[in-house]
DNA sequence: TATTAATAGTTTAACGTTAAACATAGGTGT
DNA sequence: ACACCTATGTTTAACGTTAAACTATTAATA
């Protein structure tokens, strides 16, 4: 058993929110805009399951992706089979394991995951000139940290 | 007219885009933590009015809370629709202008606020141990220019 | 081998959000 | 006064997400 949570902890936890609250509207902020960005309709899940085969490279399982990416396999079902619909994606089975599935990125999804990260550009581009670029590169590793931490406390 | 960016500019987009990258995911975990710890049904978005309205006091109409919580007007209306069905918040009409309607908190959304934050402590009590209380201190103030610099970039 | 548990992918209903259209009210300028 | 523009709040349709139930397949255990 614990004690109750003495006054430093109830601190500590509003620090700790405030810098959440923050961090949520500026996802908020930044999803919202990059989504109006986005070329041709494209959501921004979609362009996220571009960007995460394009970066890693190889074939994925939906499940995997889901996994990684931080949403339901039901919303991947969704994501995979729109992409797979617009030739973004080739989708077969797994030879060595009948229950999955095996998800690759093909040329015409790496030519729009190009394309939107050209069109969402203009975006984030105003930042570069009210900041230094080094507090983006100094605030990085503790965000990333922070994202780990999440990451594991999940189970 | 301006120049074709630069490499140097390009690099810039990427060290922002990985910051935005991290703080999409922490805000998806956070979110999704939170939603599961709160109590009694409440949604994220419920609370985050609660709260909103806890924090800084006073009548705010639906229209300051969307642009302060950043979401529809539409969103804001369903949300103070339900906290009012449920009495967590009173809303009358502004006597100074018709259009406007004036939310207010009640002590029952007082007290559903509190027990919020209480349920939802566990969520974040794990980063206290993993992390230094200054961390989050030195991290808050560029968040909120970030976050100011995006809002007001939304035109 | 037979049984049980765990995993992959799909489907369904419920729900919140968004964008757009709408009705109403306030502000501005001629 | 008048016309025009802006702002508030609501409503609607479309859409994505989630949680849960379901089928199929593989792994683990007795």
């Amino acid at each position: 058993m614990t004690d109750t949570p003495s006054r430093a902890d109830t601190n500590a936890i509003y620090s700790v929110y405030s810098v959440m609250s923050e961090i949520g509207i500026i996802a908020q902020l930044s999803n919202a805009a990059l989504e109006r960005a986005l070329p041709d309709g494209l959501r921004l899940s979609h362009f996220t399951v571009l960007h995460h085969l394009c970066r890693l490279g190889g074939a994925w399982t939906p499940a995997r992706m889901a996994r990684a990416i931080q949403v339901t396999k039901g919303a991947m079902t969704n994501t995979v089979q729109r992409l797979e619909a617009r030739g973004f994606v080739a989708v077969e089975a797994d030879p060595a394991d009948a229950r999955r599935k095996l998800v690759t990125l093909t040329q015409a999804g790496q030519t729009m995951r190009d394309r939107a990260l050209i069109e969402a550009e203009p975006v984030f581009a105003h930042l570069t000139e009210e900041f230094e670029l080094s507090e983006f590169a100094e605030a990085h590793p503790f965000l990333a940290r922070l994202r780990a931490s999440m990451d594991k406390a999940r189970d």
